[in-house]
Formats: C-alpha cells, sequence, structure tokens
DNA sequence: CATAAATGAATGACTATTCATTCATTAAAT
DNA sequence: ATTTAATGAATGAATAGTCATTCATTTATG
C-alpha cells in the first residue's frame, strides 16, 4: 500500500525482476488458464498478469501450447519428486495410499488455481497435443502404481488388483473429487472429510457383508 | 453400395432426410468433436460430415456451443432414462451399482466417440458455461446417489459414508477408466476386467486387513 | 559502447456467423 | 390434370471479429 510504485487499479504483477519473469509468467499463465481456461485466455492476459510485454513471452515459451505444456510438465515434476519423499517416510502401503491421498488433496487446497488448470485441461491436452505425452502425468500415476505393487509385496493388498487399473480408479475419484471442490463455491465438505471418505472406501469397501 | 446417388470419395454422410436432419447434425457433432476436439473441430467440418450446408447448423442450433450442449443434454437424458430403469430390475443395492458400473462401461464401448466427447468436454463446459448447469449431468449423479441411499435405507451400506461424496467418488473412478479405455489404441483390458475391479474395489476396498 | 533483453503495435491467419439467393415442395387456380 | 404461385428450408460466399505471433524499435546491462 506505501510502496511508491504500487499500482492498485489492478491486478496484474509489479514487474518481475531479471531472472524472475520466467517463473512470474508461468505463476500468471496458472491464475489467468484457471479463470479463463486455455482457450478462452489471451496471451496479452497472460502478459498483463504478469507485468510484462506479450513479446516477452515469446522469448521463454515457443508458443502459447507450449507454454501449457511447460506449466504441466514443471509443476508436476515437482510435486512428484515432494510426493515420492512424503510417502516413502511410511512404512506401510496403507499409510502410503493414505498419505498420497492427503497429500493431493492437501495440494489442491493451496494451490486451486494450479489443481484446477491441471484437472480441467490436463485432459484436453493429453487428447489434443498428440506428441506431447505428458511424462509427468505418467510419473504421477507411476508413483501411484509403485505403492500398490509394494502393497502386493508385503501382503497387504490382494494380488487379484491390477495396479495399472487401480492407480487409475484412484486418480480418477481424487480427480473428480477436487474438480468437485475448487468448482463448489462454498463446498459442503472439508477436504478432510473428502480424504476420509474415499480412503474408507479403497480399505474396506462400502458393503457391510463381503460377497 | 448400388444407389445411384452414393458417394464414396468421402466419409461424408448421404444427404439426410427431411425431419432427420437435426439428428444428422447432432451426430456428425459426436464424430467431429471426438476426433478433433470442440475447439479444434469447425463447425463447417461437422457440416460436412452431416452431409449438410454450414448455414443449415444453425436453423437447428443457436450457436457452435449450444451445438455441445444439446449434445450432452439430450445424448445423457436418453441415458439415464435407461440406466433408471434397467438398475431397478435388481433388488439389492450391491446389485444394482455393479449393474450401473456395467452400464457405464458398456455405453463407453458401444458409443466410444459419445463416450469420448462426454468425458473430455463436460468439464469444460461445467466450468465456461457458467449458466449452463448440466441438469442431465446432475440427474446422472443422482441416480448413482440414490442408490447409494437406498443401499443405506437397506442395511446394506454403512450409514458413515455421504452418498454425494460416494458418488463423485464412483463416476470419478468411472470417467477415469472410460477415459483410459477410448484413449488407448490397443486396451491391455477388457471393459469386463475394469468394471471387475472397480467393483471388487467398491464392495469390499482393497487391503486384507481391516483397519 | 556493445550486446542482450524487452516492448507492443502491426500483421495475418483463422473461423463462427450471417443473409441474399436458390430451389424443392406444397397449395391454389384454371 | 396442368400450370402457376407461395413457402420456407437449405445453401455457401462474404463478413466481421478475434487473437497468436512477429519484429522494428527502445531500454537496460556490463
Amino acid at each position: 500500500m506505501g510502496t511508491a510504485k504500487s499500482n492498485t487499479t489492478t491486478n496484474q504483477r509489479e514487474k518481475p525482476q531479471r531472472g524472475e519473469r520466467r517463473s512470474a509468467i508461468l505463476e500468471a499463465a496458472i491464475d489467468t488458464f484457471a479463470e479463463r481456461g486455455f482457450h478462452h485466455a489471451r496471451v496479452s492476459d497472460v502478459a498483463r498478469q504478469a507485468g510484462v510485454a506479450d513479446g516477452t513471452i515469446y522469448l521463454y515459451f515457443k508458443s502459447k501450447d507450449d507454454l501449457l505444456i511447460s506449466l504441466f510438465e514443471e509443476k508436476m515434476e515437482q510435486i512428484v519428486e515432494t510426493f515420492r519423499v512424503e510417502v516413502n517416510r511410511f512404512e506401510s502401503a496403507q499409510d502410503r495410499i493414505k498419505c498420497f491421498i492427503q497429500l493431493h488433496l492437501k495440494m489442491v487446497a493451496e494451490r486451486p488455481a494450479l489443481a484446477e488448470v491441471m484437472t480441467v485441461e490436463l485432459r484436453q491436452s493429453a487428447k489434443f497435443m498428440r506428441e506431447y505425452k505428458a511424462p509427468q502425468f505418467g510419473a504421477y500415476l507411476a508413483l501411484l502404481g509403485d505403492i500398490i505393487s509394494y502393497g502386493q509385496e508385503r501382503g497387504e493388498i490382494s494380488q487379484g488388483f491390477d495396479p495399472s487399473l487401480t492407480r487409475r480408479i484412484i486418480f480418477g475419484a481424487l480427480d473428480e473429487l477436487s474438480l468437485y471442490w475448487v468448482s463448489s463455491k462454498r463446498p459442503q465438505h472439508s477436504l478432510e472429510r473428502l480424504s476420509d471418505e474415499l480412503w474408507t472406501l479403497c480399505a474396506q469397501g462400502c458393503f457391510k457383508t463381503k460377497t
């Protein structure tokens, strides 16, 4: 408020320092894509939000598509790294899966705009940028699958489950819960509640009698 | 083949009969949006696929967006109707949920293009056509939630589960499995396998020991 | 001063939508 | 039954608006 150069008329950022421009653009892209959606967001919207000129974006990214892809890959890479470390602090597969679920939803709570972009735009991109194979999304799924395989090795999880399917099921459930949470203005449920519900279902199923 | 006017040079349809034009356009839109994605598909692509002129589309739909919305609502309405009847043929909630899962995946197998459009584009629409509340998608979720409530009334399902969350979890899992299946050229798993895997997880969870 | 970085107005490609015109079909008139 | 008129569905070329990308110029840096 007291800063001489502060500009309170818009939500655009202070002009970023040298060396911070690339990440300023990425962060601006997250906010802008989350608010307007990738297709409706203009490159000039991202530029304004980042506090740089339109052309500056093209010094750091090849195209608007490249900006979206870079955003995915770089953020997802950080997430996978963090998750892997956190998850491995637990010994049992049960605790590891519980941890994974909690971390995913914690990320949604802390970076809703990022969650929104990844949740909503990832599908489009995966399908329509055919050459882009989303390697870091693959790594995310692999991490989840590894926990399941690990649980099978330890005898915690029945051999009957196929890790490559079960990981999709859990990811799908997490993804839908995330979308539900970021989309509702006033969510009726806390993220802890969502986490518990999914964990309980994964752990013991929802029917009282065994089939 | 023997028809005098048949045109074998392209994949465009025979000029549709009067009174079939609206549905010809809807079907063409499903194929075109599935192949190119809503944003990359041109209105003229849909027109060519339907065997009508560009302008004809605007006699039946207000805009390209309206075409997508109409597609969702009309197809989803049929699906909800069919599912409700089929599901109610079973007495137990267990069988009803199993039936629901199987019907969803059967629909994916029978109408992959429709599944693809709904799976990929629904999220976008839900977010960016704010005024469009996707009532039929709501009905789909409600159907699933009703089965869960019914199971709780009958004492099959623990009271601890919240139907409005559990239905999201199951829908999310189904949706992700569908996307996985339609996106992979040569799926390693049959849809029956996907159905069994999800059903088993929902029914009894994946851990051998109770928590 | 020389080099690199940043700018933002101008460009050009793209495509949703419009609307003046066509034409097949139906109804009216003889 | 045959001709003529009326209708409105269908057409597709032209329009109009959008916006990603470029690049000549300006600004900052060492």
